[in-house]
DNA sequence: ATACTACGGGG
DNA sequence: CAGTACGTAGTAT
């Protein structure tokens, strides 16, 4: 019994091993594989045998093979080119597509182990509640007395550690006395390092979790182990973390011992509007974490307040702690998810969903000898981010405030369709078929005969759910029922993304014709829904792509609303075919609807979630955020759109008056490049150039605080860092106008005021336009 | 309309 | 290392 967590290569001489690293019930195995090459393929435009022995002569190349592989549905000849190394790949592929006779060069950018994965048909991330993974969270506090702490200068305070046999650390320079348990004393920040280095590595933790560790606390650590001269080996064999570039961000990697940072992982799972470790804990847990603000963290620090000191203590266990236990509860979707689309965890937990799906068709292509097609060029990527078509089904909202408000979901729809009516590029508009019988609205139609790939993946998937589900009924163990949800889970998660999937523009397998009949048949389907909604008497106030608002204007009990709705749901099910369902996904006591995709809802607990109205981000005045949010409470508690209106216009008045002290409309923009290499720089890189002749230090990666003041021209030209402004020095006009009412009218556009209304120059255009 | 620039998580 | 995100929203021109 063998669970494979990690896998890479290495070069023994000139020749590649991949090394695959198992965990069993005995320990750690590595295992190399040194009888496997690199490989990829070409097509010829004619002279195929002409085109082999031209490659057979590359150096690099130790052997070419004449097969046969399918491509869009046809069989056609390929050479197989066998190449020594895997880094002779990518200038092999460049010459060889650059031949005469070639006429393409395919799967020439698999990374090897993956290959290796894919090709040898073993599953990454088994057994692993039989074999039992140890799993350690950590997390870091640093000094950062200057704002965004730079790892040259400022120390790391402490590093926290948590692990699911129970061991719970804190090692920090401070706070002896205290007389916490899990606290450990060091002499310097190199001991702290070093313990914490030792405890993964004595405990034999098999998967390292952090909040965010990919882009903070494994870069500074490395960082802050330059500086003390040690290696930051936590890997197997005493391999060091390794930062590799995932795009614009980082991954941290740690050989044989994975790396799952749980914030790329919870920005895919749920939908919320902000991802901070709190929301997520909430989002999960239904509990509040206790925060300390960041700003706050070297005063506490530097104070010796021992009150303050334990809060802060406490507080770096309780990150650790959180950050475990949200790895206990979802990491095993995540190997549910490396299995099914055998890719190590690793890479799995880090890829978005059109790179999950892709993956998992690589491996599918490869058993059934289909030939997978390439990535899109840069250009054609472009052109087909540009390219739309009519997508989903979505209405204009019933504007206003709503009661009792019921949400169903009808996700597995599209599923259904592509397998019902076998969408796929190898089956659209096929010579064997007419397609009279099933055309889709927008004129194609889909082979009949054969199956197409994707249908067929997806049926697959959808097939073994169906299975899962009914295990998942007959089982009585606790342990296994939640090991079968989570499979379901999984499998559910794979074939909702087969849609987007045809409409990704960087995917491989893209269609354009494919998704358009997809959203249309899928429009078909819930125009249905919300037609017979009408007739059994509910209000539809929203509909958008694959759910639908309700609401009865008759009831006011929530128990006979659902009633209601749960008979109607079942109503609708029983018509629908095959796997074709319609979900209750929720209900509301209360709503604001406003425009399309611009909506708030309040649950049963309170809690609101916003949709495309809120703006959260550091670059908005925090009298904006402020107001906004005061609006939004007040129309959903108060149901009043005066009373919300007059707070807009009390704020107004207030910022015309000068009242407004700056730290409230203080605007925070980082600096992301050198200075001098702005073609064209905002308004806080004109600050923050201006403060630089006052003294003051802004380079790359300083956050400007700053003000739009009353003296100059463009925007740009009136922004001051806030420290270089008198209080009551601002652009009455541009909060107004650029800042808080754009940002609240985005709420009461829904309730016809005008700007001029809510600036208090005109009358309001009509009052009370619903009920 | 288009180009450029920034946001997210973490401290 | 056979691999380089992403979708959205602001300002300036």
């Amino acid at each position: 019994m063998k669970c494979l967590l990690d896998a890479s290569y290495t070069l023994r001489g000139d020749k590649p091993a991949i090394r695959l690293f198992y965990k069993t019930r005995e320990g750690s195995e590595i295992k190399e594989v040194t009888d496997f090459s690199p490989y990829f393929y070409a097509t010829a435009k004619e002279d195929i045998a002409g085109l082999k022995k031209i490659i057979e002569k590359f150096d690099n190349v130790s052997g070419v093979e004449k097969q046969v592989r399918l491509d869009r549905g046809a069989e056609r000849e390929v050479l197989r080119i066998n190449v020594k190394q895997p880094r002779d790949v990518p200038s092999l592929r460049q010459e060889i597509k650059g031949l005469d006779g070639c006429e393409e060069v395919r799967e020439a950018d698999l990374p090897f182990a993956q290959r290796y994965i894919i090709d040898s048909g073993i599953i990454p991330m088994q057994h692993t509640k039989e074999i039992g993974l140890n799993v350690a969270s950590f997390d870091m506090e640093v000094y950062n007395a200057r704002g965004e702490p730079k790892a040259e200068k400022d120390p790391i305070l402490m590093i926290s550690y948590a692990d699911n046999e129970g061991l719970r650390r804190v090692w920090s320079t401070k706070g002896k006395k205290l007389g916490l348990d899990y606290l450990v004393e060091v002499e310097s920040e190199k001991e702290m390092i070093y313990k914490f280095i030792e405890t993964v590595r004595e405990r034999k933790i098999d998967i390292i979790v952090t909040y965010n560790g990919d882009n903070f606390d494994f870069p500074y650590l490395k960082d802050r182990c330059s500086f003390h001269n040690i290696t930051p080996s936590l890997g197997l064999n005493n391999a060091k973390v390794k930062l590799e570039r995932r795009g614009m961000n980082f991954g941290a990697r740690v050989r044989g011992r994975p790396h799952v940072d749980m914030y790329p992982v919870c920005r895919q799972l749920f939908n919320l509007p902000r991802y901070r470790l709190e929301d997520v804990y909430f989002e999960l847990f239904d509990q509040i974490k206790a925060d300390i603000k960041a700003a706050d963290m070297h005063r506490i620090w530097d104070s010796d307040d021992p009150v303050k000191l334990g809060e802060f203590i406490g507080y770096s266990m309780s990150d650790a702690d959180a950050t475990l236990r949200i790895a206990l509860s979802l990491l095993p979707l995540q190997y549910e998810l490396s299995r099914l689309i055998r890719l190590p965890v690793y890479e799995c937990s880090r890829s978005a969903s059109g790179q999950k799906v892709e993956h998992l068709l690589v491996g599918e292509a490869y058993k059934r000898n289909i030939l997978v097609p390439n990535k899109p060029s840069e250009r054609i990527f472009d052109e087909r981010k540009t390219k739309s078509y009519v997508g989903a089904y979505v209405v204009d909202p019933i504007k206003g405030v709503h009661d009792n408000i019921i949400l169903f979901d009808f996700r597995s729809l599209y599923p259904s369709i592509i397998t019902s009516y076998n969408i796929d590029c190898s089956t659209i508009d096929c010579d064997c078929c007419s397609g009279e019988r099933k055309k889709s609205p927008t004129g194609h139609y889909f082979c009949e005969k054969k199956d197409g790939f994707i249908p067929s993946v997806l049926g697959a998937l959808v097939a073994k759910r169906v299975e899962v589900k009914n295990k998942l009924g007959e089982e009585k163990d606790p342990q296994k029922k939640s090991l079968l949800n989570v499979e379901q889970q999984a499998l559910k998660l794979l074939a909702n993304s087969m849609y987007g999937y045809f409409g990704f523009p960087r995917a491989r397998w893209y269609s354009h014709e494919c998704a358009e009949a997809i959203a249309a048949l899928g429009r078909h389907y819930i125009h249905e829904t919300i037609i017979k909604a009408r007739a059994s008497g509910f209000r539809v106030i929203y509909g958008d792509t694959d759910s639908v608002y309700l609401t009865l204007d008759e009831l006011d009990l929530r128990d006979d609303i659902m009633r209601k709705a749960k008979n109607f749901l079942k109503e609708i099910n029983n018509m629908l075919p095959g796997d074709m369902e319609l979900e209750f996904e929720g209900f509301y006591p209360r709503g604001i609807f406003i425009t399309k995709k611009r909506y708030a809802l309040m649950d049963e607990h309170g809690m609101l979630s916003v949709k495309g109205l809120e703006t959260r981000r550091r670059d908005w005045s925090e009298i904006v955020k402020d107001t906004q949010r005061r609006v939004l409470n007040t129309l959903l508690s108060d149901k009043d759109h005066k009373k919300a209106a007059d707070i807009v216009k009390e704020v107004v008045a207030e910022i015309k008056e000068g009242a407004v002290p700056l730290e409230k409309l203080a605007i925070n923009t980082q600096i992301t490049r050198e200075l001098g290499d702005y073609v064209q720089p905002g308004p806080h890189i004109i600050a923050a150039k201006k403060a630089l002749r006052h003294g003051f230090d802004y380079k790359q990666g300083s956050i400007v605080t700053y003000i739009i003041t009353r003296k100059g021209d463009s925007i740009s030209d009136r922004a001051r860092v806030i420290d270089l402004v008198e209080e009551g020095d601002y652009d009455a006009d541009y909060y107004i106008n650029n800042q808080l009412l754009p940002a609240v009218m985005r709420i009461l556009e829904a309730f016809d005021y005008s700007e001029d209304e809510l600036k208090g120059l005109g009358k309001q255009m009509t009052l009370d336009s619903f009920r």
